[in-house]
RNA sequence: GGACGUGUAGCUCAGAGGCAGAGCAGUCGGCUGUUAACCGUCAGGUCGAGAUUUCAAAAUUCUCCAUGUCCGCCA
């Protein structure tokens, strides 16, 4: 037989369905990408819909030598034959080919890929091949279902999915670098009499940059619908090469009116149970994979840099115990007391007032307690302006969430509600208060209690796959000196 | 922004002053139950770039370029 037209009246078959609920017997029509052509027999094909391949056995005397021969590695293909029970052993069906037309051909001459396991940096460049290994469409299953269990948690408590501005106007809101949006030519841009820039004739009349964070805005809508929710983009211009840094990400901004910093973090704390717990029931084979590529990683590791748990076990332990609680003063003093710190391990000294360090953070989290920490009520000099003072003047009711080998996956906080006491943290942070006007409004009509955080959608992504770098749990990563695709 | 590391075949890497190497991928041939298939065959190189030391440099030294890890800033 020759090149075969498929039949159009059988519909096309996803392999997820087949696997899950394959019918013996039957003749199917699937299509993929050829992830193996082994024996001159055997096809082992990919249509995306599920970590597993679909074993296709071809008779090579049935069909055309230039066909098969054209069936290389990640070409794609339609296949039309009867779904049998498997003859081999690592697989349940496979199909017995009767028809094979190929979609789109990868000319092996110019293909400089192979099925082996390649390093991460390497794929980032690859970036139609990167999402075709099982690394990452298995992160990006994933990826896609916490983005899914995010909206659908907090849609059924109640809350409201607000849409920020990704253009904001603010400049004011402490977050950190920002890139700014113009439409001025940088050579030839308007000046005004000081010289400088004239923003007043730029697109919006005045100077804006994307969004470092939607809070503010939320704010609003918190005191107004009660519960709301952002998840959008969010843009950092910090020069920041770290494997947990990007310049474009992912945030989640829960918002919640009449709560406090209690009820923030039994928020955080049950929300991010959720998230693993659905992955856990919902995608298993994806980090079955996942836990076994990790595994076959550490073997060639030190014993001393190996994690002390598999990702399964990791995201087991997470989701059945309680999240460790202390205050930023306990934190200090525990670590000031460990045996690393008397020893002089740390390469940071600690005193009251000054930031944990990551390497304070981790011995918390991975050594000390040995599961997520929720720290709270830091020194006020070391906080954003907007968190709530708390009575003994010092400090502010803010909470990190600390993740084993990520560190901050979530930052929150209850907002200061108290007009005068608002005012009086602007003007000490030299923060104008005409910039923030509106914010201020909020406390001048019906303000009331309330409390949100910021969780980093891929740091959450990055902690449940198990990945060790931020930039490969996102499609097309922005850092320092990398826009590509 | 700081510190350190790495650039050798399409990919992953070895080579530590004396002929440019291996595995996989590719070519050609073989193989009807494979699971990163296997066996044989052939081909594949400006050793990141430019200088420098030397009889001799992929290797020493310097500059530049690219890239990674860690730290800082944070989510």
């Amino acid at each position: 037989m020759d090149t075969i037209k498929t039949d159009q009246q059988v519909r096309r078959t996803e392999i997820k369905s087949i696997l899950e609920s394959g019918e013996v017997g039957a003749t199917v029509l699937v299509k993929g990408w050829v992830r193996a052509f082994r024996a001159n027999r055997f096809i082992a094909l990919n249509d995306g819909s599920t970590f597993n391949n679909l074993q296709i056995v071809v008779d090579f005397e049935n069909f055309d030598e230039e066909l098969l021969k054209s069936i290389s590695f990640h070409s794609c293909i339609s296949i039309k034959g009867q779904l049998l029970e498997s003859q081999g052993k690592g697989q349940k069906y496979e199909i017995l080919a009767e028809e094979i037309e190929l979609l789109g051909g990868s000319n092996p001459d110019d293909y400089k890929l192979q099925p082996k396991k390649q390093t991460m940096e390497y794929l980032r460049e690859q970036a139609h091949f990167r999402m075709r290994t099982n690394t990452f469409s298995a992160v990006f299953r994933i990826r896609h279902a916490v983005a899914f269990a995010i909206n659908k948690y907090f849609h059924d408590r109640g809350y409201y999915y607000l849409h920020t501005p990704i253009i904001t106007g603010s400049d004011a809101e402490g977050a950190g670098e920002m890139f700014r949006v113009t439409t001025l030519e940088p050579n030839g841009a308007p000046l005004n009499e000081a010289g400088e820039v004239d923003y007043q004739q730029d697109f919006f009349g005045k100077a804006t940059n994307l969004t470092v964070s939607g809070q503010l805005q939320a704010e609003i809508g918190a005191l107004a619908l009660g519960k709301v929710y952002t998840f959008g983009p969010t843009f950092r211009a910090e020069n920041s090469n770290t494997s947990r840094h990007l310049a474009e990400f992912w945030m989640i901004e829960p918002e919640v009116a009449f709560a406090d910093i209690y009820d923030d973090m039994d928020l955080a704390e049950d929300f991010s149970k959720y998230l693993i717990n659905f992955i856990l029931e919902n995608y298993p084979d994806d980090l079955a994979f996942l836990d076994k590529r990790i595994q076959d990683m550490e073997k060639q590791m030190k014993k001393e840099d190996r994690r002390p748990m598999g990702l399964l076990d990791t995201l087991r332990f997470v989701v059945e115990n309680d999240f460790e609680r202390i205050t930023y003063t306990e934190a200090v003093n525990l670590v000031r007391n460990s045996k690393p710190y008397k020893k002089g391990r740390f390469k940071f000294e600690l005193e009251w007032g000054m930031d944990l360090q990551s390497e304070h953070e981790r011995w918390l989290v991975e050594k000390k307690f040995m599961k997520p920490v929720i720290v709270r009520d830091y020194p006020k000099d070391i906080k954003a302006f907007y968190m709530r003072m708390n009575e003994d003047d010092k400090t502010v009711a803010a909470m990190d969430v600390l993740f084993p080998g990520i560190g901050e996956v979530i930052g929150g906080s209850q907002r200061e509600e108290r007009l005068d006491v608002l005012k009086a943290r602007m003007a000490q942070m030299d923060i104008h208060e005409d910039e923030l006007d509106w914010y201020l409004d909020l406390r001048k009509f019906g303000g009331c209690p309330h409390a949100g955080f910021g969780l980093g959608f891929e740091r959450m992504v990055l902690f449940i796959t198990g990945m060790s770098n931020i930039r490969d749990v996102i499609a097309f990563p922005r850092t320092p000196g990398n826009a590509e695709f």
